[in-house]
DNA sequence: ATGATATGTCAGCATGACTGACCAGTTCGG
DNA sequence: CCGAACTGGTCAGTCATGCTGACATATCAT
């Protein structure tokens, strides 16, 4: 089915050597289950004391990475309709950890930001998450960080990879004032 | 916040090195949400043909995996109610993927096994996500295979670690027949 | 016989995706 | 200047997948 790499394409050999990464393959896509479901479990129990939810913690990781990200940047990261993201967003300005400011050059776009209560809010929510980071890269070796982020990269596909792009490029580029 | 894996502890060399791990920590953030994202599109998209979704490839994966599998095991596996679990399970012996067979020395408990239909749809829902992953091993280098392995075991909890510990036992120890 | 265990099921709730439709304000091109 | 296109907000309804609580049935263990 799937193809080791650098295997020998020499008869039993050939054989050994992809059974051997079939099972690689299905331990990683366990551990990638279980790793995603755990590193979220930290800021879900926090998010759950506020009546927010996941949507909402990324939302505001977003925002807090991107100030000033426009509604229709957020949609285009997150990739999902504004009817989605409308609800969390509504719910984040209402209680106060998000403010919008109308775009001078384009009064149509809401720039978006974090209020105080915001920044300190995504703060206590990404703690956990990096004290996971932390410590994972530490049982890897901190040597190989440039190895696991090009895994990680190569996982997201080519329109998020694009995005991804799009938005350091802005960020570099703030043309906002 | 968060400490430097090996930061000197040395005025603002120490604030810099902070810093730059602040930065990598919101990049591995983002990258861990974005690659499971897109990791597990491929599969989606297959099982939306079949009325099925992401909760039944993970039943069919584990099931897959240890074959026999009691309910029980399962439960534990995916750490969610047998209420959730009842119904994906069910829709999938219903549609004729998984059977069910009585454990003969505790006619209480069901082991669970792929039917022949289940076995394929359980590898064509794998086959994307084994691309993706070879794909990105490729582009990390296969020799940090370890590196990554270890990093993303150590991101999932204690309780985690024990419940897969515990099925590799058990599958050594097949005490069933 | 009795209590514990493994499984199944009913009924209802919440979150966070989705679709489709529509409105208001703003910008831009002809 | 006007109409088309764009940005954002909103209403209404659906679906998948988690949850709780209650209860039934078969089986095992003491």
């Amino acid at each position: 089915m799937a193809k080791a790499p650098s295997a020998a394409e020499n008869g039993s050999a050939e054989k050994n050597a992809a059974a051997k990464w079939a099972v690689r393959y299905s331990n990683m896509q366990e551990l990638l289950f279980f790793a995603y479901r755990d590193f979220t479990a930290g800021p879900d129990a926090i998010l759950s004391d506020y009546g927010f939810g996941r949507a909402h913690h990324r939302v505001l990781h977003f925002v807090h990475r991107w100030p000033g990200l426009t509604v229709a940047d957020l949609l285009e990261i997150l990739g999902i309709t504004k009817q989605s993201l409308a609800r969390v967003l509504k719910q984040l300005i209402d209680a106060g950890h998000i403010e919008q400011k109308t775009n001078v050059r384009d009064r149509r776009q809401r720039e978006l930001y974090l209020t105080k209560e915001g920044e300190s809010l995504a703060a206590a929510l990404s703690a956990p998450q990096w004290r996971l980071i932390e410590e994972a890269l530490q049982a890897a070796g901190t040597e190989h960080y440039d190895a696991i982020v090009a895994f990680l990269r190569r996982m997201i596909d080519e329109d998020g990879r694009l995005a991804i792009g799009a938005l350091e490029e802005h960020r570099r580029r703030p043309e906002g004032d």
